[in-house]
DNA sequence: TGTACATCAGTGAACGCGCGTTCACTGATGTAC
DNA sequence: TGTACATCAGTGAACGCGCGTTCACTGATGTAC
């Protein structure tokens, strides 16, 4: 069945909230995001926006699942274009994917990984699995490496504390596919090395300059793909 | 000359206040910090506040810039405390400093590597000294090292790009003392590399239960002494 | 094709709220002689 | 030691502001027959 005007005109609408948004976001950060001051930028009364989410809270979920599936979406895409032989290549194009995304879309980096907006708490049901998606793909490549047998990661990375290995054993019987457990701690850790250089380069932590265009993000990949034996496929 | 009763008190009303909004930043997050709410929860009326501090912004900048001399403190004694040519030692000691004191104070951790409160401008001349110690300090060892022939860093830390290498060379024309190009580099990433496991794990961004008690975070931290070629001395 | 009815996007007024900041003031504390 | 004056922490009322949300409503769009 066809849309009805009404129905395209609706998702437009929908839309450009979304939109408006995501420009306040950026202005005044996603704490202070404003549904009244939505309205004004639109050239809406408030209470029209109401018909489209039934409160703040929705709005801001919304915006947060979108921003986790696009930038997967990203992410894959890249993963996508590389020979799946090519871990090495892979991983360079998933991260640089990522940086990619997140300089483009700072507003939203800063809504998912940034510090949680103060009274907002996400339901967990809708914004877990696309979170973890972008974890995953992380993930993917180092561990498609390893059981090709293609690397070996370095002994550190094994959880050995019991502690720690008992919770990475917990968390492992959830998973769909058996996995070793240092993929687990490898898929974490790679993450947090590449959110760190890119918090740093997004908010200035770094001396003046030093971040720019992303050289101190490549220099840090090129690292981290050192370390684990990933090498340019030739 | 003594301190009169009435500067005493004024001292102890300015610590309370700054006491006050540490919990407030706590509960509602940095952004959401309000006069009014501190001069509540203090039983005094909000006019009262600008006896003390002429605006909110005046009050942040404060805050700012205890968290940075505190978290420097801890890291500086944590580091003294250690032999001084034990480099992997004191790696270990400022890393775990930096992580305790984030675990201990949360709220002040965020407020200075956090999201940046919207419509808040860090007076620079004031805040960056202090933030400057910060990531010194962990620069510290390893350019110790590093001068002492201790280690030698990887060479995809050395600042190969025209680029990175020309700001690289802009920044050290600051600095006191001369130092090779990549101390600046590994500097950085030191840091981003501790700060990206923390600040997943002070906002749960990793699956559940991996990163408690900090053991991702030591994992990681090994992982980074045996990347730069430091062992514990015996 | 025309008509009666249902749906629903959007409005304007209103609610109660908390915010930062200014102002003229009170009353306790400190100081000079 | 006593007195006159200066300092200054803290008050209460008030300002103008923006917020999320509810409500009864209007008028355009869509649907059933």
């Amino acid at each position: 069945m066809a849309k009805t005007r009404r129905e395209l005109k609706r998702e437009r609408t929908e839309a450009e909230i979304k939109d408006v948004a995501r420009q306040q976001m950026m202005n005044v950060g996603a704490a202070a995001l404003s549904l009244r001051a939505i309205a004004r930028e639109m050239g809406l009364s408030a209470p029209a926006l109401y018909r489209y989410f039934p409160n703040r809270d929705a709005l801001v979920t919304t915006l947060i699942i979108e921003a986790y599936l696009d930038l997967g979406d990203q992410m894959e895409a890249a993963n996508l274009a590389v020979t799946a032989d090519d871990y090495y290549g892979r991983l360079q194009a998933i991260a640089l994917a990522y940086r990619t995304w997140a300089v483009a879309h700072p507003q939203d980096y800063t809504l998912i990984y940034g510090t949680p907006i103060p009274g907002y708490h996400a339901p967990r049901d809708q914004t877990v699995a696309p979170a973890s998606r972008v974890q995953q793909l992380f993930g993917l490549v180092v561990g498609e490496a390893i059981q090709a047998g293609a690397i070996q990661p370095a002994s550190v990375y094994i959880p050995n504390s019991n502690r720690l290995a008992q919770q990475v054993e917990e968390v492992m019987a959830y998973l769909d596919e058996p996995v070793p457990p240092v993929f687990i701690t490898l898929t974490m850790l790679v993450w947090s090395r590449l959110h760190g250089v890119l918090w740093g380069e997004l908010y200035g932590h770094f001396l003046p300059g030093i971040a720019e265009h992303g050289e101190l993000y490549k220099m840090e990949l090129a690292a981290l793909c050192i370390e684990l034996g990933l090498q340019p496929k030739d």
